[in-house]
DNA sequence: TTAAACTCGGATAAATTTGTCCTGTTTAAA
DNA sequence: TTTAAACAGGACAAATTTATCCGAGTTTAA
């Protein structure tokens, strides 16, 4: 569904945020280990964040990610997807068809538009601290 | 959503449904050309589809792909995605932890489990002669 | 001032997916 | 029986995605 980059770059901002919510900032390190995923790989995805303005950054000793209460409060998952694996899967027809729209329709059009609208609906009714709370409580998990 | 392999089989198969309606098979040749596909790579992943049983070919002059009228009936898009991109669709975790499951689950579980089952259940619930009846009627394309 | 703990970013490599090419085999019709 | 149309399949190439490496810059504290 979501490319690899996607889960890490996810995965990743939800740790962040539960740091942040104690006040905390987290390093690329210690997110690597916590959300099982390539360090190297997961800074480059997290870069994107940064300039998308999603989570911020502060370099140096005691360094590490970060994001304001207020952003993790308005950020959409919605956000999260299309920073890093674009618009596309919100709109794209799902034969691959360009041309494909209400109008001219593929065979599968009003199928897949239907449940391409629920995940449209869900990642943007979703937000990095909805999302964050329940690992924080120990509700859900982030390990492989 | 799917590979574009995967895309170019369900576009075929539709595309060769709607000639085996009237009695006719289709070449490969054409098959690319009216499903704007490449013409090799649509004849590996056509090779799969044959294997598998979904759709059957025959060599030499006049040869071609055709499918069933009890195929097309039976067979589910689920079983094309499934041949091609295989199950993982159906149950991958959404952003991708192998051990995510309902008793452990990742953050996004129940949200993605939702949307995911509804796709499962629509493509379990489309027949190819679902898909090829709007297209032979021409209320339906699959040109780019 | 030096060392250590950090992020940043370019280069490069590995893996996977997508796509092409070419040769062989089958089949029907001339 | 030859020829041409068609699928089958292996080898290879291109493109994209995923992943690693390394040097450089930044910041804190000893």
């Amino acid at each position: 569904m979501f490319s690899r980059a996607c889960e890490y770059s996810i995965r990743a901002t939800i740790l962040i945020a539960t740091h942040s919510m104690v006040g905390e900032r987290v390093s690329l390190k210690d997110i690597a280990r916590k959300t099982d995923s390539p360090l190297a790989f997961t800074g480059k995805v997290l870069q994107q964040l940064v300039k998308g303005g999603i989570v911020t950054s502060v370099q140096g000793v005691n360094g590490g990610f970060e994001i304001g209460q207020k952003q993790m409060e308005e950020t959409r998952l919605s956000q999260i997807v299309a920073a890093i694996d674009g618009e596309q899967i919100f709109r794209a027809c799902g034969l691959g068809l360009q041309a494909c729209n209400a109008k001219k329709p593929c065979p599968l059009h009003d199928k897949f538009a239907s449940i391409r609208n629920d995940l449209k609906t869900m990642l943007e009714g979703t937000s990095i601290l909805d999302l964050s709370t329940g690992l924080k409580d120990g509700l859900t998990f982030l390990q492989r």
